[in-house]
DNA sequence: AGCCCGTCGGTTTTT
DNA sequence: CCGACGGGCT
């Protein structure tokens, strides 16, 4: 006894002396104190490029070389693809314990406390998550009762200003009546219609056992404080927090950090102030800045030397915070590493910079660089629509990041919605689209069928066939009927699919007479993405919370991945590099967004945006101004090189012109 | 009354 | 490229 006693104290003891990882010299002195931070909490304050991911990865490693359980470490991260990148990473460095952590956005945490505990409120725990579009469906029926019931005459919200409200009090922590104040002054009067609206809409939520995307924050925040059990479980699992890009949190995703957090006490979070870029969506500043406010003893660490950029694009980068209104808290220094003066490019109009662009990528790659190592980076996902038609001509295969996901294109809509009528068969909106896809069912047929199923006592295909045959005599519905029966028998999602496209390609191709093929080939990519997974449920509930981007490749033909380009929105493109990077659209109107321009604090969120940009690019940066985009934007100088450039020191950037010859 | 289909206008950013 | 709108049809 005494003897084994002996040996594990000596390992111990020798554990925590040597690492397998060499630690010290593989970070820099900044990054090394974040890193070696335990217990408590902390924020470390990293700029662009200064190896904040790293920071993360290895204080992860670190933890569990110290013997911390992977299983009581969350890690939450903005998407889910960082979150798998850095444990991917981490397991790396160290061994499979990794895998144990758990890793993901708020939402794709909450789901899975969620699904666990949600008889608790009320919902089936086969309840469906609803996407933006989803949920304005279901508010503008909402709203059409409560005109109704008031006979409301003239104008009123319409749905997506009604959803901004209630998602904004919902993540801002706000009341509704000051956001319609400060939002909507001229409809102060409607408020307890405008709050009916919003309990009507949460009935009918709850009617269609289906979550939007607040409730799965709201609802977990109000499960952690009413129910005791849940909370001390949670507490008990998690004992180490840490959260990435945390400048763009908003005030209830802070609020559930702090519940999560509890008596454990343990959090550390990663951010930059300079980089947030999320207010639209209710994230807030305040949460990082005021972050050490929240504890008695929080640790800070800064870390600001970059090893991404050249000096050239630094200096850039610098001199557009610089211009700024609000004071950031750093001045970005590199190692010394130097390169090109970025240049501004002037384009007569958006041909011309596609053009530009195009060419320019093309020598860039004959020179040697991989196509993988070039992003082309704008404002709005349209703003790569000739740019796009360009790369094609030229055969250049390219992935497009924002903008359209595969999940919002109109027909894998239409499947998805067969699956969650398969998986959740109260669910309204999935309902009310597989019902319009019939011949002479339009909206007022389809309402009184949904009604009607919801009424019903049991939710299940088979019965809801019968009834609604009985009932509504004069539309037949039987082959619909036989293939969700059919279905509903299924477990994997991929033989659901199948067996659903047997109804749903005749109406496709009736549909989408022109380009029903392109339509039937991204089912294809839909079906080996579910193909991944063995239950329906899962499938749908993950993809919409992860959701895969509905990327064109078309032309290179799947080619090699490394000689794939990137396009990509700025917001997607958030914690990514490349060694070429090209801003295009940089004109007033466009970047800043023409309805960022009356308002000092949207135009510093796309001060801030602009900044993201330029902090992507390792040593090649272009910014390409068109003086003609597009005719139709009101009264915005479109002439004029967006704002962000002004009062620029002459040799921070070179302006050029394009020869064409 | 309710459905279908063609046309046209206006595009932020995302879980 | 989507959604709103309206004319014409059942």
């Amino acid at each position: 006894m005494k003897k084994i006693r002996l040996k594990r104290f000596v390992q111990q003891e020798n554990q925590s002396r040597t690492y397998k990882i060499d630690y010290e010299s593989l970070l820099n002195e900044e990054q090394l104190k974040a890193v070696c931070h335990k217990e408590g909490p902390a924020i470390a304050v990293a700029g662009a490029g200064t190896g904040k991911t790293r920071t993360l990865i290895y204080r992860l490693a670190r933890l569990i070389e110290d013997g911390i359980d992977a299983k009581s470490i969350l890690l939450l991260t903005f998407t889910r693809r960082a979150a798998q990148e850095m444990l991917v990473r981490t397991a790396g460095l160290l061994d499979d314990r990794v895998s144990k952590v758990f890793g993901g956005t708020f939402h794709s945490f909450c789901l899975s406390i969620l699904k666990k505990s949600t008889n608790k409120l009320g919902y089936s725990d086969n309840f469906n998550v609803i996407d933006q579009s989803d949920s304005e469906e279901l508010i503008s029926i909402a709203r059409q009762e409560i005109i109704n019931k008031y006979k409301i005459k003239g104008k009123f919200l319409n749905k997506s200003q009604l959803l901004w409200i209630y998602s904004s009090s919902i993540n801002r922590s706000e009341p509704v009546l000051d956001l319609l104040i400060r939002q909507h002054p001229k409809y102060v009067d409607s408020y307890d219609k405008i709050v009916e609206i919003y309990s009507e809409y949460n009935k009918i939520k709850l009617k269609s056992n289906v979550m939007d995307y607040d409730d799965l924050l709201v609802k977990t925040k109000e499960l952690l404080k009413t129910d005791e059990l849940t909370y001390t479980k949670i507490q008990e699992r998690f004992k180490y927090i840490m959260v990435d890009e945390y400048q763009d949190t908003n005030r209830l995703q802070h609020e559930l950090v702090l519940l999560l957090a509890g008596k454990n006490n343990n959090v550390f979070v990663v951010g930059d102030d300079a980089q947030s870029i999320y207010s639209f969506r209710g994230s807030e500043l305040n949460n990082i800045l005021f972050f050490p406010d929240n504890f008695e003893h929080c640790s800070i660490y800064y870390i600001k030397q970059n090893y991404r950029s050249t000096q050239q694009v630094l200096n850039l980068a610098n001199a557009v915070l610089k211009n700024s209104l609000l004071s950031y808290n750093k001045e970005l220094y590199s190692i010394d590493k130097q390169g090109e003066l970025p240049k501004l490019v002037f384009a007569k109009d958006a041909i011309e910079q596609a053009m530009f662009v195009a060419q320019t990528i093309v020598e860039s790659n004959e020179d040697g660089v991989n196509l993988k190592d070039i992003a082309v980076l704008f404002r709005s996902s349209f703003h790569s629509y000739e740019l796009e038609m360009e790369l094609n001509t030229l055969k250049i295969p390219y992935v497009k990041f924002g903008g359209i996901k595969l999940l919002e294109a109109a027909h894998i809509k239409d499947i998805n919605a067969y699956l969650r009528v398969v998986s959740n068969p109260a669910d309204f909106t999935a309902w009310n689209r597989i019902l319009k896809l019939e011949n002479n069912i339009g909206d007022k047929t389809a309402y009184s069928i949904i009604q009607f199923i919801q009424s019903l006592e049991e939710h299940n295909i088979e019965n809801i066939a019968t009834q609604v045959t009985l009932k509504f005599t004069r539309i037949n519905l039987d082959n619909l009927f036989k293939i969700l029966t059919k279905s509903s028998l299924l477990e994997q999602p991929k033989e659901v699919i199948h067996t659903v496209n047997q109804h749903y390609f005749p109406l496709l191709e009736k549909i989408y007479k022109l380009d029903s093929l392109e339509r039937v080939k991204d089912i294809e990519l839909y079906l080996t993405i579910a193909s991944k997974y063995k239950n329906l449920d899962d499938f749908l509930n993950e993809n919409l919370i992860n959701p895969v981007n509905h990327s064109v490749s078309e032309n290179g033909m799947e080619s090699d991945e490394d000689e794939v380009l990137t396009l990509s929105t700025i917001h997607s493109a958030k914690g990514l590099e490349w060694k070429v990077v090209f801003i295009i659209s940089a004109v007033e109107g466009s970047f800043p967004n023409y309805r960022s321009a009356s308002d000092v604090e949207q135009l510093e969120e796309e001060r801030r945006l602009f900044y993201v940009a330029v902090t992507r690019a390792k040593d090649d940066l272009y910014v390409v101004a068109p003086s003609h985009l597009r005719e139709s934007f009101y009264g915005v100088d479109l002439n004029k090189v967006t704002r962000f450039l002004d009062n620029i020191e002459e040799d921070t950037i070179e302006k050029c012109i394009i020869e064409s010859d």
